[in-house]
DNA sequence: CTGTTAGCGCCTTCAA
DNA sequence: TTGAAGGCGCTAACAG
């Protein structure tokens, strides 16, 4: 019972060798004797020692330890993301310390310290909060703490730091636009904390895109901020619904959402796609299972995962990289033509050449 | 770029004092005095120093960070006991490294290893394969190492190990019970790999318990084995709808399998649960968004992971803790009366008095 | 190929 | 209240 962990002065007594000789044999076979090799392997698994990787990163200055932020671990999405990261790591021999920042500024701040003190070698941001983008940047350059940023593609200066992203604007439009060809004009929209994060604002961008180009008018008034929770979701429906016109399409931009405002439509007894089309963005495990299936923006997580740990684990690695990656809209069930009768008893009326304000 | 992380020493240098009394001001401010402190805050902040954790960890010989090993962080379930964890270790200075086992026997002892050499104080546990079990149990007892097995409650001689659970077997028992209760009879089990987990053996337990206390036989036909992600539940609902006599009521005892079985049932034009009632389990944040919404097994996740936590973290916590937890059936849309009519043109015939193989 | 010697950054007696 | 010295477990440079 809780006996001390035993360390590597025990093991090379047991072997009749040095500690430097252990930590050889252990590290580098190589440099040691077959038989001095295989008397210390022998100790060690006698005696169960575990190696300290704690006590190794110290002595040599490096550090096997990367951080992961993200906003919410319940979000299926961001865990496809810890997956391959820790997948790429682990096969590295890194460990990872991860934390959610709950799209909380100070949260968010506070795990950057705890990460920091950890002597992580790297940090993989996602959703960072406008208010910790200069203290990032900073350490970027002031410190040998790589820094990569996920899920986006920063809009400026990303000279020392990397990132894995994709462009959330135009997938944005894309997602809209494909409402606007099958004839929706009344179009809302159900966004993430835009005034915090950048990410999101972008999504926001897309959307007044889309309806630019079709020369619809903004209605501000068809744009919901909302954390990226079903709850969140069905309440903005509800909202949109009660509104004097609602509109006959909405984009919910995170599959959170949709999933909470698909409900919202179904206990209003709204048919989908009939009576509303709903796209989602992320295109989450779940989407494809929805009723009717979601279409959806897709991203492709694990991958952003996997380059963004290789960038942070690869010595090889330079500087900073930058990938932008691609992504396309899934068209599944939950959208559809719009319908030319009323909807619950209101007409639609159709604006045009209506230049945003 | 690429400065050097300060450390101590130089803070010293810069507030003309010694390494030891910048550790006491920082670490114990009541046992430095006013003037010292300032002077040693101030060239802390100036130089913009950041405490290394790790070289305290190894020098005090504590750790300060706990392992937290789950099957899969994709299931919203795990997801939400890792937030709380991370929240109780913060608060207390703590990191949180964790890693998903995929239900890979492997996979979980590589994590186990990795976790180790990190000098974790202890380990949070869920889904422990039964390859491993031995060995926790021996690291339990000849370490110092905390155990805490999340989920579940461990059948046998838990002495040195800790954890915080529920009954399985019961909770799955109340899940069937209350379909046969709605009349059911022929009642189909989608259930995760209980040949490797044990938490996942006493659901099926429960299943036939309820049975046997019916006095319905045991159909081994029905009962599919199965990983908890939504293709395998649609999957698996379509191989027990194309049986010869389908089942009227599926308990799918994780709700990832559950939203995979719903799918299959719409896309079989079946009409839940007016057709066929289904369970699920667990009572992930989205269970109450499908179509309809779904019955399930509700498990306080939150409070698992801040128990857990607490255990490994407080230097109060004994040797080891039991928490066995309630948890209730949530009943929602997706569960209704037997219909008396027949599915699909078949007939379901009614067996009784059946003793289960 | 192996042992000796410093030293990583911090903490903790023990004196002063 | 503060400083000096030794040590945590391991690695790295240098002899031998």
């Amino acid at each position: 019972m809780a006996e001390r962990q035993l360390n590597m002065r025990e093991v090379a007594r047991l072997a009749e060798v040095s500690v430097a000789t252990v930590s050889r044999a252990l590290r580098e076979p190589d440099k040691v004797s077959d038989d001095t090799r295989a008397r210390v392997n022998g100790a060690a698994a006698q005696l169960g020692y575990i190696y300290n990787a704690v006590a190794g990163d110290i002595s040599t200055g490096r550090s096997t330890v990367i951080g992961v932020l993200v906003p919410a671990a319940s979000n299926a999405l961001f865990a496809e993301t810890l997956h391959s990261i820790q997948d790429v790591a682990m096969a590295a021999g890194h460990s990872t310390i991860q934390g959610a920042t709950r799209y909380d500024e100070a949260i968010e701040g506070k795990l950057i310290d705890t990460l920091l003190q950890r002597r992580v070698k790297g940090l993989v941001l996602t959703g960072l909060t406008y208010g910790q983008e200069a203290r990032i940047a900073q350490l970027a350059t002031a410190s040998d703490v790589r820094i990569v940023i996920t899920w986006e593609k920063p809009p400026v200066d990303t000279g020392s730091i990397s990132y894995v992203g994709f462009d959330n604007r135009k997938a944005s439009e894309l997602a809209v636009r494909h409402l606007i060809e099958l004839g929706h004009t009344r179009i809302g929209l159900i966004v993430g904390p835009y005034s915090r994060i950048a990410r999101t604002r972008h999504r926001l961008d897309g959307y007044r895109d889309a309806l630019d180009a079709a020369g619809i008018a903004f209605d501000p008034s068809l744009v919901l901020e909302r954390l990226p929770e079903p709850v969140e979701g069905r309440e903005a429906m509800e909202a949109l619904l009660a509104q004097e016109e609602p509109p006959t399409g909405v984009f919910a931009a995170s599959d959170m959402l949709a999933f909470g405002a698909l409900r919202a439509l179904h206990a209003a007894g709204l048919d989908v796609p009939s009576d509303v089309s709903l796209v989602g963005f992320d295109d989450v495990d779940l989407a494809a299972y929805t009723h009717p299936p979601l279409t959806t923006v897709r991203v492709d997580a694990a991958r952003i995962g996997r380059l963004a740990a290789q960038i942070l684990i690869d010595p090889a690695e330079a500087r900073s990289r930058h990938y932008c990656l691609d992504c396309d809209l899934v068209i599944r069930g939950s959208t559809g033509p719009v319908r030319s009768g009323p909807l619950r008893g209101r007409h639609t009326e159709i604006k045009l050449g209506g230049i945003p304000s």
